[in-house]
DNA sequence: CCCTTAATTAGTGAGTAGGTTAACTATGGG
DNA sequence: CCCATAGTTAACCTACTCACTAATTAAGGG
């Protein structure tokens, strides 16, 4: 990834369908880092890294007791991405709608044209 | 970019500022690849290689008129990834409700224990 | 104190991302 | 017909991603 702004982040740790399943895992609420590995074949240092990638968008926090890590799911980044999503569908339905007032308007002129 | 589904491709090609602000601009309206590379500064093969990362997630289609290409924002992906977010807080939400109702009951214990 | 368990770090390798410049393709105008 | 314009492809480079295995850190239980 080229970019390290906080959107940038949060898009590039949701491309990948196992950090996405993880994130699923941890809506259902905290777990630690086997728990989370569980329903995966590859090795732990794999897990290991993907979790540091959602941990450095943001978009889960962990907390140490004893040997084991709990990872908690964060909604701020999510929250991020949907709000440019939602930004982004807001102008092209504003386009849209802008087009067919304007198809609306020729049709008008067709009639002129032919009554 | 490790896996080539429809959603992580969304995402990936979303990951990057540069894509992020083609699309913002083509929101507005369909546009050549000139008009898109107009803001920035980078080389024209670079912009190339940028929307066919685009066209590659079914976020822009192309459409030639000469030697002109016409750039065109498509939505559906954006409906997929806004969807996936969309359904990932349902859940997060849903636990949380459930927490709180839990908590809830508790405090109605502490009543028994402390009245 | 040692041993098991939990998890991360180190080191390696293959593949991809994103940028560059230079060369190529394609199309319409003079 | 050639040439300017629009855009892509080729070749190359650096840096990062994602996986692996092996080694390391950290903590609790006998």
């Amino acid at each position: 990834m080229a970019s390290d702004d906080r959107l940038s982040l949060a898009f590039a740790a949701l491309a990948d369908p196992t950090r996405r399943a993880i994130l699923t895992r941890l809506a259902q609420g905290p777990a630690t880092v086997q728990e989370v590995a569980e329903p995966f074949t590859m090795s732990a240092p794999a897990i290991s890294r993907h979790l540091k990638v959602l941990e450095r968008a943001g978009l889960v926090t962990r907390t140490t007791r004893a040997q084991w890590r709990t990872l908690s799911l964060q909604s701020e980044p999510l929250d991020e991405v949907s709000a440019w999503i939602d930004q982004q569908r807001r102008e092209w339905n504003l386009r849209l709608d802008a087009l067919e007032q304007h198809l609306e308007t020729m049709k008008g002129k067709d009639h002129e044209h032919f009554p």
